[in-house]
RNA sequence: GCCGGAGUGGCGUAAUGGUAGCCGCGCACGACUCAAAAUCGUGUCUCGCAAGAGGUGUGAGUUCAAGUCUCACCUCCGGCACCA
């Protein structure tokens, strides 16, 4: 009886790999390189947890694939150790957070050591490391040479509890991300990072790079692109206008007003001429005395007041159209000032609603017909229709015509001629078509909607352009109908379930639909215009085109991405190297004094004018300046830690370097990254940063790439179990350690990867381990069976299922579809066992497909049968692709699609050799009897089509 | 509201448009055992004694054939959210 010994195996291994080195990155080498990497933890005090190592175990496969495959592998680990919690515990116990971090990054160390991932840890570095963040700072200093680091006067979310900004990022709903504090808008001095300026980059550059899709998405929608433009509207009687940004030119016609943000300059320049200045003044001061979560409060009534006294010109038509101020318009995006069309915009209509603007409809939805769409050089003819949409409250069905002579299903409908009352015209169509009289109006159901068609029966185009009106019945009394009628259709009443394309024919029930339930709200889409002069007829897109040119606006694009601000007042951090001379100003530290280091101080609490603890230590503070010599100050902000991994990646191709963050030549062979897998949480942040970083580095020519990750996935979260998100509050966390205590290293990996698919959010199940182990200790018990014996080679179908074995995880691994592979190597193993011997070849190409995900097991096992080299030394296996399929196949027999049983055949069998096998066989010859058509699919399956 | 993603046995999940439920957990029965655990074997979607019928969130559609493709809807998860 051979026992599992896990922890005797996997200390035997972790020490050898670790004395011989043995997933040490090359350089220089001559092989080629592949860079795989995962973002490195934060060491907080509670340990890793069984998240991290999905992330960590996904990657080591491939690292460890790749290896096999001859690649140099650069597989790296460290610290990204600044950082609040740290800070938070030093102010709590008074201990130095260097020593904190020092503890708990041995903690770490230990533990993903214990699990056998095959990081170089030669490589290892910590960003609270001076030797590191001499060169955080460096690159800050670069970037403020080029101007992009700035000091600005930016109000800021600052939260309460923490007494700290926080960017925008780190507020969510309004909250402090870290500690759920309140925050609240502070206009303070900081440093800034000008990330927008390279914001169509960070944009455009997404489809140069491998990202998986949601990733992309997510990236772009937190960038913000969008294209408009600006346009100029003259105030009344002055040489001023007002900029507005719009990404609705085509509806200009529809503007019947404008708005300003409370914080808009004109407030002050017009002053005097605003009539009502007083209430102006005394709206602007409340919107501006809102914090953050009153401001985007949920359901918050749109308010706003007029400025009496201006006007603004509409430069398309010269109309006059009154200025509001109110506090949805956002002075920070766009130009502050909007242009309002109720009817095509829900905020613009929600406002105009509560102020009782006028509403102007000027662009409607267009539907081409698709089953009898326009033909060309047909003549035109524009009708204008309506169609009554009646419901019975009793039942919820609706009264529909089912044509005669066509196959359609329509609404009761009708012209209107001009003049007419669109109800009258439906209630008339709705009673002559069905004889029904009783009808409660419900509601007309928005705008109307144009349509395009070709009309057989008059051999002409049409553009029809129809309102609907919706009814209730209020009893089911029916007028006889002319006997023209009732030739032409039959009354039916449907569910509303099946009122859909295209039983039901009109092109634009999908605009009906999309009505139905709603109230009346602005039609947002894009159409065709309407009411719009010269315009009339043409698309949205042409028409922004052309209302832009006309009235001589300019195109632009603008983001929603903000600039970073980047400053702290905190003490665990990278201090920004930056003097402050009242001569000279801000000046950076010269390069020979860098690292500016942190100081020691007594207290890490910030102070209580919110400054940094740092700001309290003089003789740190107070400096010579370094142009004039005279008396000058040290920037007492620190960075956030988010500045130490914008660059982390770089600094692992040369992590020793004092003289530069990484040597050229390095940097050239290792970057960039092959494969970057992580966290969602971390797409709008910590991608984003360091992209933006390494473009900046780029544009010195400092690294050789404009995109740092060639490819980026991410893994799904792993939840505690019932489903929540595991956390310490919630005293959910599962720790690895006792886990790898109890079942082993091997089994944690293995299940982790087994639970479901990597890019799903999964909930833990420590009793479905359980399976791993078990097939860990019957892989074990597999060695007795391997015989050297050749003549005991065993069968042509096991060659054929290790093939598609090899195939399989192959395939599967690179694609992270780990769960499927491990399914495979048990599904092989289950084959093994079933056997008296396998070949000591079958063994090894199992234990080399198996030994990625189980290192330790895998070169154990290797090793007893009698290999001397390790077995990630060993050529990954490559399959033969003539021995994936076997001669003899399995083909599917069914009637009309219900399947009836299988028969097996060669795998090239013809259709009649098929059937004759079907219909001998009595358990599926008794269902062939009558058939019109046979399908036959090679190999696959064979159905009998009786045609009833 | 907008943008992503997902809905399949008791559970985690698997299925190039071609026998739905592979692999694993759990459960049941059997073997071994004085007994239990472990291990091994057999079975395990639902209804039905059976023959058979039904079945992948709901409703339509395309197809010889739909978990898979199309349209509409419902539910859940993630992200964004007055960005004009």
């Amino acid at each position: 009886m051979i026992s599992y010994d896990h922890k005797k195996i996997e200390k035997k291994w972790q020490s050898i790999w670790e004395k011989t080195k043995a997933f040490k990155a090359r350089f220089p080498s001559r092989k080629k390189k592949f860079y795989s990497l995962i973002e490195f933890p934060y060491p907080s005090g509670d340990g890793l947890h069984v998240g991290h190592i999905r992330s960590n175990t996904a990657m080591d496969i491939i690292s460890r694939k790749r290896r096999a495959e001859g690649y140099n592998v650069l597989y790296p680990m460290g610290w990204d150790a600044f950082g609040l919690p740290t800070e938070n515990y030093a102010i709590k116990t008074g201990i130095h957070p260097a020593l904190v971090t020092k503890q708990n990054t041995d903690i770490f160390r230990k533990q993903l050591k214990n699990l056998g991932f095959s990081f170089d840890w030669d490589r290892e570095i910590n960003t609270t490391d001076p030797k590191y963040y001499k060169w955080t700072q460096w690159i800050f200093l670069q970037l403020f040479k080029k101007g992009l680091a700035y000091k600005a006067t930016v109000p800021i979310n600052w939260c309460l509890n923490c007494k700290i900004g926080l960017a925008n990022e780190e507020v969510v709903d309004g909250k402090c991300e870290r500690c759920n504090g309140p925050t609240e808008k502070r206009d303070k001095e900081q440093w800034m990072l000008a990330i927008t300026k390279y914001a169509e980059r960070l944009d455009k550059d997404l489809d140069s790079v491998d990202y998986l899709p949601r990733i992309k998405t997510q990236q772009r929608n937190w960038i913000g692109r969008s294209v408009g433009a600006e346009i100029d509207f003259k105030i009344k009687g002055t040489d001023q206008s007002l900029k507005v940004f719009t990404t609705r030119a085509d509806t200009l016609y529809g503007a019947t007003y404008l708005v300003i943000a409370p914080e808009h300059k004109i407030l002050n320049t017009f002053k005097s001429r605003i009539d009502n200045a007083l209430e102006v003044g005394m709206y602007v001061q409340l919107a501006l005395n809102q914090n953050e979560i009153e401001r985007v409060a949920e359901n918050k009534e749109k308010t706003g007041v007029p400025l009496k006294g201006l006007k603004a010109i509409n430069p398309l038509n010269g109309e006059e159209l009154p200025i509001y101020v109110a506090d949805y318009v956002l002075s920070t995006y766009g130009t502050g000032v909007i242009m309002g069309v109720p009817a095509h915009d829900e905020r613009d209509y929600e406002f105009a609603q509560k102020l009782n603007l006028p509403i102007r409809e000027v662009v409607i939805p267009n539907r081409i017909d698709k089953n009898n769409p326009p033909r060309k050089g047909k003549k035109i003819v524009e009708r204008k229709n309506v169609h009554a949409i009646v419901r019975n409250p009793k039942n919820g069905k609706v009264l529909c015509l089912k044509w005669k002579k066509q196959p359609w299903i329509t609404f009761p409908m009708g012209g209107v001629e001009d003049g007419e009352d669109l109800v009258e015209a439906a209630r008339r169509e709705a009673r002559e078509e069905t004889g029904y009289t009783n009808l409660k109006l419900v509601k007309v159901m928005g705008g109307q909607a144009r349509a395009e068609y070709f009309a057989a029966h008059k051999n002409e185009n049409r553009i029809s352009y129809t309102n609907a009106v919706m009814f209730d019945l209020t009893d089911e009394f029916q007028e006889g109908r002319s006997q023209k009628e009732k030739d032409s259709y039959d009354i039916v009443w449907l569910p509303k379930n099946e009122i859909a394309y295209p039983k039901i024919v009109h092109a634009e029930l999908d605009i009906w639909l999309s009505r139905w339930d709603k109230e009346n709200v602005s039609f947002v889409g894009d159409g065709v215009l309407i009411n719009s002069g010269k315009f009339d007829g043409l698309d949205s897109e042409k028409a922004r085109r052309e209302i832009t040119e006309f009235v001589k606006g300019k195109r632009v694009i603008k983001f929603k991405l903000r600039d970073w601000v980047f400053s702290r007042q905190r003490y665990w951090g990278e201090p920004i190297p930056i003097i402050n001379c009242k001569k000279c100003g801000l000046l950076p530290v010269p390069l020979k004094q860098l690292p500016v280091l942190l100081p020691d101080v007594k207290n890490y609490k910030p102070t209580d004018n919110g400054e940094s603890p740092l700001s309290n230590i003089s003789s740190w503070v107070n400096v010579n300046c370094p142009k004039c010599k005279g008396k000058a100050k040290r920037e007492t902000d620190v960075m956030p830690n988010w500045a130490g991994s914008s660059w982390y990646f770089l600094r692992y191709t040369d992590p020793a370097n004092n003289k530069e963050f990484a040597g050229k030549t390095a940097l050239k062979y290792f970057t960039p990254v092959d494969w970057y897998n992580g966290g969602m949480e971390h797409t709008t942040l910590h991608l984003l940063y360091s992209r933006f970083w390494h473009k900046f580095l780029y544009d010195l020519k400092l690294v050789p790439a404009s995109e740092p990750y060639k490819k980026r996935t991410s893994h799904g979260l792993i939840l505690a179990e019932g489903g929540v998100k595991m956390s310490k509050s919630k005293g959910n966390v599962i720790n690895p350690d006792t886990i790898v205590e109890n079942v082993g290293a091997d089994t944690l990996r293995l299940y982790e990867m087994f639970m479901g698919p990597f890019d799903q959010a999964i909930a833990w199940n420590e009793d479905s381990m359980i399976g791993c182990r078990r097939f860990l200790e019957r892989v074990i018990k597999l060695q007795d069976q391997v015989t050297s014996n050749k003549s005991q080679v065993t069968s042509k179908e096991l060659g054929i299922l290790i093939n598609q074995t090899i195939k399989k995880v192959t395939d599967d691994i690179e694609s992270m579809r780990f769960n499927t592979a491990v399914s495979a190597l048990m599904i092989l193993s289950n084959e093994f066992e079933k056997r008296e011997y396998i070949s000591k070849n079958e063994f090894e190409t199992f234990l080399k497909l198996l030994s990625p995900f189980t290192p330790h097991i895998s070169e154990e096992l290797w090793q007893k049968i009698g290999n001397k080299r390790s077995v990630h030394l060993a050529k990954w296996p490559i399959f033969d692709k003539k021995k994936l399929l076997n001669e003899k196949v399995n083909v599917s027999v069914s009637i009309d699609g219900k399947s009836r049983g299988i028969v097996s055949v060669k795998d090239n069998a013809t259709e009649k050799e098929v059937i004759d096998l079907a219909r001998r066989n009595p358990e599926i010859g008794k269902w062939i009897k009558e058939h019109k058509k046979v399908i036959y699919v090679k190999g696959k399956i064979i159905n009998f089509v009786t045609g009833k």
